[in-house]
DNA sequence: ATAGTCTCTCTAGTTACTAGAGGTTCAAGA
DNA sequence: TCTTGAACCTCTAGTAACTAGAGAGACTAT
């Protein structure tokens, strides 16, 4: 059995967030010591770091939480689960794409002063500059 | 002189939004007609197309607000500008080279079910699989 | 004048946490 | 066994950056 600190300390999530996911209820609520202490299982430390695992990956709390519905589904049920990576897959993508635009144009704006400010520095003006940019944002 | 949802049109932020950069102090407190109506002119216009040319670059407020306050500024104070830029630029480098991880990791977990669903379908596990990710998220 | 659309302020909700106050419990050493 | 100090408890409130809705008042075109 683990205490609230150790979890935290075996996942890298830290306390709060760990009640605050309990109050939210992606994690089931833990047995008490007669003191009203958390203590938790192994299945616990499991779910926690699937929790942490999707959460790295980009995966909304609502998500989780339907994956952590889907634990031992069969057949068509994991379409589901299925669809949430793809989604999540084709998504991130996107983000990926947006982000080499918005790159390439802080470099541009980065370029726009270089270093030397006895003149009027060009990146205020090219921030505001939004016909320059290759960008659709 | 627009109103409010002339100026939303124009740039694309929504009304309410206009009015929380106002609370904010991102953006000046407009006149105002008899009636207590907000009429905004050419400089407002042209400070809310900056703000949203910065926010959709990735920067927070604070960041705005402090380019924001170097209108006009020269010398010394507009490293500050550059370096806000040069900031951005870094973060989002790093932002992309983590998606690139993430996305090779989600591909991977996408690929454990290959749309058979009779057997166990790997996704939920690979989900909570730290161990094989190459990232360090 | 009146209808219909805009706009006003204010409150509260969203996501995913984080921080702090004020108080209680646990574990280890004397 | 007692005592300390760290860890834990609940609860409220704050963060970023908006978004939504209520209920009331203003503007514009006919």
């Amino acid at each position: 059995m683990f205490s609230i600190g150790q979890l935290a300390a075996r996942t890298g999530v830290k306390i709060p967030t760990i009640r605050f996911y309990e109050d939210k209820g992606l994690l089931e609520k833990p047995d008490r010591t007669s003191g009203n202490q958390r203590r938790y299982d192994r299945a616990a430390l499991d779910r926690l770091r699937f929790i942490r695992h999707a959460r790295d990956l980009g995966l909304p709390l609502n998500d989780v939480r339907a994956l952590i519905s889907l634990e031992g589904a069969k057949g068509a049920k994991l379409d589901r689960a299925h669809n949430i990576a793809q989604e999540q897959l084709v998504g991130l993508r996107q983000r990926i794409a947006q982000l080499q635009l918005l790159e390439a144009e802080l470099a541009r704006i980065s370029q726009a002063c270089d270093g030397q400010h006895d003149h009027i520095c060009a990146v205020l003006h090219a921030f505001g500059d939004h016909d320059r940019c290759a960008g659709t944002h």
